[in-house]
DNA sequence: CCATGAACCTGGTCGC
DNA sequence: TGCGACCAGGTTCATG
């Protein structure tokens, strides 16, 4: 699945091609891809669907209309993008025209992805947490949401009520760059690994960013270009490869059911609060 | 409130 | 070459 960089780097690069330009029609070819509405509900009620802009908001690319936006979210196999020669690739879910007689595509192997319409972007806000690259993100607001539960860090971080954009990858990236165990518990943290913890998130995705996210396996974005990013992991996909900055061997264990990458060294498991007098190592 | 596992889908990899 | 088991970047829902 794209994580926050790889969204950005789809809407960055679907920006230009699109601001201007106006949706004529919308064609499911899974029918289950349109989640919350059928194509000529684009155009009830005079609705125009002149596309003002194109942003991101957690994992979601959101296309902007004058009173409505469509809201797409690319799960984890999807991708959005031009056609080479206006061939419609298999594994296509949903194809839109546009007025320049362009077609974007909507591919997506494992049809995870969904397209929501809204008035706006008020329902995606209700159920998402603050942008890690906003404003709202914050030592202090971090500091004071992890103490106010009492939840496993790793998984706190990938539910996007709490913070929109991160994902495994992400996560796991952070947790290594902040020296914090992934099983650790939210309420146990030191304020001194939560400072590190904040710098790791914003630094880690603004670098993904700048390099148009990562690739592992399938994963794509315009016209087939992958993302550089993999070349800067740290610790994701390196089992059994030695961990940069100690020597020792990198696990892969499960937390909150996920796949998970750590160094049981240079990561420390916080369990029971700061001043427990001693703990065993994970 | 929190954790876990299943469900939604297809395809790739690994071991035998 | 085939086949089954397991895994995958996400999210939601039911259950304990």
């Amino acid at each position: 699945m794209p994580e926050l960089p790889e969204v950005q780097t789809v809407v960055n690069g679907l920006k230009e091609d699109l601001v201007g330009d106006r949706i004529t029609c919308i064609t499911p070819i899974w029918e289950k891809v349109l989640s919350n509405f059928i194509p000529s509900d684009l155009f009830i009620k005079g609705r125009t669907t002149l596309i003002q802009d194109v942003t991101r908001r957690a994992k979601f690319i959101i296309i902007h209309f004058p009173s409505s936006i469509l809201a797409i979210h690319l799960r984890m196999t999807g991708k959005l993008f031009f056609p080479v020669a206006n061939h419609i690739p298999k594994h296509t879910t949903a194809v839109i025209k546009l007025d320049s007689r362009k077609k974007l595509i909507f591919h997506d192997t494992r049809k995870f992805g969904r397209i929501y319409l809204y008035n706006d972007l008020t329902p995606i806000n209700e159920r998402h947490g603050p942008e890690p690259l906003g404003k709202n993100f914050s030592v202090g607001w971090l500091h004071r949401a992890l103490q106010q539960r009492k939840r496993n860090i790793k998984a706190l971080l990938l539910d996007q009520s709490f913070l929109a954009g991160l994902g495994n990858i992400y996560v796991d990236e952070s947790l290594w760059a902040a020296g914090i165990h992934p099983g650790s518990i939210s309420n146990a943290l030191p304020a001194a690994r939560i400072s590190r913890l904040h710098e790791a998130v914003q630094a880690i995705l603004k670098a993904a960013i700048t390099a148009k996210g990562t690739t592992i396996i399938d994963f794509s974005y315009l016209n087939g270009q992958n993302g550089r990013y993999t070349s800067q992991l740290r610790i994701f996909g390196r089992k059994g490869q030695p961990c940069i900055t100690c020597g020792r061997d990198i696990e892969k264990i499960k937390v909150a059911g996920r796949g998970t990458y750590v160094c049981s060294r240079c990561q420390k498991k916080y369990t029971r609060g700061q001043s427990a007098p001693h703990q065993d190592r994970g």
